[in-house]
DNA sequence: TATATTCCTTCCGCCCACTGGAAGGTCAAG
DNA sequence: CTTGACCTTCCAGTGGGCGGAAGGAATATA
């Protein structure tokens, strides 16, 4: 597969697909003569596998990690349960960041007349 | 105020109040002869008012226009409404991504044992 | 007065994870 | 032989700053 064809299957865009080349998260397993990146199946399954760990919001970095283990056949599920459980955590974070902040602007909009006039609750909270 | 006394009270850094002055988010009040930045009571509050919108989650771009608004005493309340109405959104938004990232995710480290054996179903699912 | 310290200035590059675009090479079809 | 769809590399920009370097300015101390 060339390169647009190994991103159409795995969802993600070239440009994309060719980063992730560069910074070597997923090598394309060999190049043609005329220098095009060519990838075989376990190379797609390694990107459609970074996509979807993306999705969950891990760093490229995470991803790494994740690929490694992924690979690694005598692999502890502890280790993988670990990254996992700090992206979790820092999902709750700021989830209890955005309800916080959810809180105190809803009760500012909803008290905010929202007509022609000057006087804002919003507006008189930032001041 | 030069800008070290100006971001002490803000309570920003330094460079976030440079970073202000250059992008014309807040105009120094002045400069000295020696081409220091001078700020006077009302630009200090312009700081602390954009302090407390970004914290907010306002963009900076969205911060000029509710300064335009507080500066502006014929001002809507209409109109900073719908400012504040739209950051709510997002935040709504981000809470609904963030809640189904969370329950897909702690699903799957519940179920991860956790232990030296390489499955895992977290893994599986990214597989 | 000399020096040391602290403040200030501008400028450059970096962060993250891409994305857009330009300039140019390659390959198959018509 | 040209067209068009691919591909290549390289450069620059996104948002909202942060870190650091090189050098000037103001002030405190010896």
């Amino acid at each position: 597969m060339q390169i647009g064809d190994v991103a159409r299957r795995a969802g993600l865009p070239t440009k994309t697909v060719r980063y992730y080349a560069d910074i070597g998260l997923v090598a394309p397993t060999d190049r043609t003569e005329s220098g095009y990146r060519s990838y075989d199946e376990p190379a797609l399954k390694r990107l459609v596998f970074v996509k979807r760990a993306r999705a969950f919001g891990f760093t490229v970095n995470e991803c790494r990690e994740l690929l490694g283990l992924y690979h690694d056949k005598s692999r502890s599920s502890a280790d993988v349960k670990r990254i996992a459980a700090h992206r979790l955590e820092e999902i709750e974070a700021k989830q209890r960041e955005l309800q916080s902040l959810h809180d105190a602007l809803a009760h500012l909009v909803e008290n905010c007349r929202g007509d022609d006039r000057p006087d804002c609750p919003i507006i008189a909270h930032l001041s």
